[in-house]
Order: structure tokens, then C-alpha cells, then sequence
DNA sequence: ACGACCCATAGCCCTGAGTTATAGGGGGCG
DNA sequence: CGCCCCCTATAACTCAGGGCTATGGGTCGT
């Protein structure tokens, strides 16, 4: 099987019609036809019966598909990482991080790092955490920040420092002033809450839930500076990290510790088994200290 | 990038010369350097350096090797399977065991539903473990027999039957007769050890460390019946399965259960997620009841 | 200096895959 | 029923990838 027979088997079996396959290949329909019909004369069985001018795809093109997939989605990253590649050349660091570093820590970090190093070249993105991941195994970014990741293969995860839950209220309110706030004084308070699709937001909606303390939800998002425009803005209050919480952007809001303290990991991000360029693992380094400077405590 | 480009990629990194690379793919030399450089011109980057006549690998080489190999393990496996799901047509039933299981107890089985069904047309194989799961994830046979298969990725366990350690000693020796031996009798004795490579090898010598009986060996063998047949030739006695130790083949040789009883699976596997035809259904069933028979006590 | 070994180029051919144009079968609907 | 729309298949042509042989030009070890 030659690679375009699988990319067009690829197609016509999930599309469903030869038509429909030709069209998100960009290509005409009777390249599909020859294609197809090809393959199946090289592998000596049909792959879809022809019946009513319809497609029914054979027994033998149900157990093809499953490996089918396998190479082609491998086939579609070795395609993105051959692009990536060719762009890395010289001297430029690119870097992600979750929108929380993004908009203060990481340019910062940046700027600071440039003081001494005027040669260095950036690009940076601000990707959630999976898509962090996905662009790390296509080679799209050599580093990235993240709070908490969980572990994936072939990523290495090196923890920098240990941050905490604090809850943001708006200016004015009866929080003002005080040292510390349990999770039961949310009690029917207004609340933003974080998505639970990122880990923060898992997190703290398991203790939520550990704790039988349910706020009243009045707004969700995945974005921690979101929410503290909103908690600027007089929605409500949340809770969120340190990092997003001492920013100067997003608004002025009033910052109490949260008692327990939960605590996080703030972890950098690199692939494995594959060697940063000198001035990169600079910038790391550089980075790395910005962060644990930032949150001194263990 | 084409697949051809690939796989001559894959070729000439692995052997790390374009003409071995030839040798390896079947064409000639000046095959793969046009291939070679027409994919590092598409690419826009260089794949290997050439230094005095030599190939070096480029960071960018190492890099997309890696995607490189699994893609190109996905292909190998779709071809394979590809080709296997033609043989696979008519009401035929591929099946294969290991060993312990090929000599004796899976003819029988398979005579014995011949006579019910005589129409039935079998493909048999006996494989080592590893064997059998390659061969079930190609689609090369449908259902296998094997002695605690570990858990793989895509392949279903059904368990028949549990079986047990039994001691083969050559007739006359003064094991015979005895009702039963323990791991300390065997000490100082001639040993035939099971190669640890398989499930019940590495059950064995767990259990001989964990008893601190080193036993004085003699011979070792992946495969039960060669160990009976040594065994039956007086080289020395042995610890092997139920279903070897009663089987005809292989000498006359006494065999006395283990005490105490270390007990392992008989398992039927298959294939997770692809039905078997109806005949091959009945077959299983069949097996399993055969086996079950054989090794009734729970 | 001379093989031995390796890679690149040139010239030639075949096949896979793309194009447009066109034919033909099925199903829904006025 | 006939018309139209949607689908697939065939025909005739073009192009590029990849195969071959022959040959030239490096590097290295003897």
C-alpha cells in the first residue's frame, strides 16, 4: 500500500463517499475513484461494495481502518514536525506558557533575559495546557511554563516551585483586610469558577467537593485572568494562583490567602531525549530563577 | 514527505550509508541518493552532512527519526496486516498455541470438532507468547492458547482453566512413587530450567529466589517438551506444567504435583474489538470446553 | 599510486496519480 | 413518467517520482 492509498482510504471511510473524500483532499473525484480502486486491486479484495451507488465498507476495511488510523495520525505529526523543523534554525527560543504566565511572568522574564543576551530571538504563545503538550511533540516549541501538568509521555516535567490558591475579591468588600479565608466564608458568595478542564480547575474542584462547600457558581472560565477582570468588574469572587493573582494587569482586586493552603506545582516543560540549544537551556535557567524568585516559598 | 522518502530515510539513517540502505531496500544506489536529496530539497533543510565522503545526521535528522521509526512500525504492521486479511476469506480458522499446547491438547481439540463439523479448515502454528501477540495484532490467526499471558494493549484474555508446577523425574529414580515433593527435595539435584523469557519461566524463578532453592543446573529450555524429553533421557529432572507432564509425546517419565501448588492460567486470546466468524466462535468454545475438561479442579 | 569504497550526476523509462470530459445508475419529486 | 441531483466509473492525456545503467570524482588505507 502506497501512502496516498492509505490517505485516500483514510478519507473515503470516514467521509463515507468517494465525493466528499475528493473534496477534503482537495482533489477530483475520479483521482479518488482510480485510487481506491487501485488499492483494492494491489491488496486483492474490495474495501467497500458498490451497491446502489453507495459505499458499504467491507469487514476487511473495518480491521484496515484501525491501523489506518494509527499510521496516519502518525503520519500527520511527522508532517508537522518536518514543517517545525525547518523554522527552528537559529538562535530563536520559542516558548509557550498558560495564559496565567503569559501576560506578566514570561514577558518579564523575557525582557529581562534580553538585557543581557540583545542576540536572543523570541517567539511565544499562550496555549492551554494540552495544546502546550501537542506542540512540544511536534517540535513547534522548545520550552514551556505550566501550572501542574499532569504527566505525559515523552514530555520531561521540571518543577520549579510550589505556588497557592488565593481567593480575589472585589475592592471594598467585608474581605478587605482580613488575613486569611476558609473555604466555608465562600458560602453563597457570588463565585467565578475555573473550567475544570485545566488542572488548577480540577484541583480545586475536587477540594470543593471534598469539602462540601458549594458556591454559587455565577460565571466559568479556563482563563485565570478572566476571571479576575471579572472579580474586578464587581461580578463576584474567585479564587485562583499567586501568580495570576499579583499581576498588575486584569484589574485591582483584593488578594486573601486561602486557608489550608493548597498548593501547586509551577513546572517547566521540555520534550524529552531531545537537546535544547545553548542559549535555550540559558533562558530556561534564567527563567527558572525569575520563578522562584517570584515564590520564594518551598 | 512521500512514504518511499521515508522509509529510504528510515534506511539510510538506520544503516547509515546510502549503499547499505540500497542493499537493505532492494534498489540500486543512485536510487536512494536521488530519493534522499529530493527529500531534503522538499524539506528545505538537509537531512545528513556530507563530510569526507561520510554521512553525518543533522540535529534535524536525529529529530525526525524519531517520528520516523513509528511511522514507519505502523506501516510495517498495516502491510502485514493488509496482506493476512485476504488469506483470512473463507471458513477457514487460524489458531496457534503455544508449545505445551500444540503437541497434544490443540490436535485433539481440533480432531475432535472436525468430526462435528468437517467442513471446518484449520491453520495451526505454535508460536512462543510474544509470537502469538504479533501474529494476533497482524490479523495472521484469530484465536491462541497460551500458559498466564501478561496483559497487551489490543488483545482480550479469556481464562479457562488454572493449571499447576508438576516435578518430571526419570522412571526409577526415588522420586517414584512419592505422592508428592517439595521445592527443598530439590536440591543438589541435575536441573533442566525453564528459559525465563516465557510467562511460566519467569512464574519458576521467581519462585525458586524467593525459596532460596538454587538448584544445580544442568540444561535450560524455553520449550516444555524438550525439557520433558531430557528429562526422559536421564539428564535430570525438571518442574513443568500439567499439560506437558501428562502429554504422551516426549518419554516416560514420572511425574509427582509440587508442593505447594503454584498455580497459573490457561488463556484463551484473541483479538479485542474484531468478531470472530461463526465457526471460529464455535471453535473457542469448544477449545475451552476441551481444556476445561482436561483440567477440571477450579 | 593504486584499488576499494562511497556518493553524485546524467540520460532513459515506467508507473502512480492528477486533470477534464463524459457516461450511467438510483432516488426523490412535480 | 420524466427530470434532476448526486454518486461513481471510464477514457485520454500530462506530469513527476522513482527505478535502472553508466560514469565521474571524492577519501582512505595499503
Amino acid at each position: 500500500m502506497r501512502l496516498r492509498q492509505i490517505e485516500v482510504f483514510h478519507a473515503v471511510y470516514s467521509t463515507g463517499t468517494m465525493t466528499n473524500a475528493a473534496a477534503k483532499l482537495n482533489v477530483s473525484q475520479p483521482s479518488v475513484s482510480k485510487v481506491l480502486a487501485h488499492a483494492e486491486q494491489q491488496l486483492g479484495y474490495r474495501l467497500f461494495d458498490r451497491v446502489k451507488g453507495k459505499l458499504i465498507p467491507t469487514p476487511e476495511a473495518h480491521q484496515l481502518f484501525k491501523h489506518v488510523k494509527d499510521v496516519y495520525e502518525d503520519v500527520d505529526r511527522l508532517r508537522h514536525v518536518a514543517k517545525n523543523l525547518k523554522a527552528t534554525s537559529a538562535g530563536r527560543i520559542r516558548v509557550a506558557s498558560t495564559p496565567a504566565f503569559g501576560l506578566e511572568t514570561l514577558p518579564r522574564a523575557i525582557a529581562s533575559f534580553r538585557e543581557r543576551n540583545p542576540d536572543a530571538v523570541f517567539e511565544i504563545e499562550t496555549l492551554h495546557l494540552d495544546e502546550i503538550n501537542h506542540a512540544l511533540l511536534e517540535s513547534r516549541i522548545d520550552v514551556a511554563l505550566a501550572f501542574d501538568p499532569a504527566e505525559h509521555p515523552g514530555i520531561h516535567r521540571e518543577k520549579l516551585a510550589r505556588a497557592r490558591f488565593v481567593v480575589l475579591a472585589p475592592v471594598g468588600t467585608d474581605f478587605e483586610g482580613r488575613a486569611q479565608v476558609t473555604i466555608d466564608d465562600l458560602k453563597d458568595r457570588p463565585f467565578i469558577g475555573l473550567n475544570s478542564r485545566g488542572p488548577l480547575g480540577q484541583l480545586l474542584s475536587q477540594f470543593l467537593e471534598s469539602s462540601h462547600v458549594q458556591p454559587s457558581f455565577v460565571a466559568w472560565t479556563e482563563t485565570y485572568h478572566v476571571a479576575k477582570a471579572l472579580v474586578a468588574s464587581g461580578a463576584g469572587i474567585t479564587i485562583t494562583d499567586e501568580i495570576t493573582a499579583r499581576s498588575t494587569v486584569g484589574g485591582n482586586v483584593v488578594q486573601i490567602p486561602l486557608e489550608p493552603a493548597i498548593k501547586f506545582d509551577v513546572t517547566l516543560l521540555q520534550m524529552s531525549d531531545t537537546p535544547l540549544s545553548l542559549t535555550t537551556k540559558k533562558f530556561a535557567r534564567h527563567l527558572g530563577r525569575q520563578v522562584k524568585r517570584l515564590l520564594p516559598e518551598t
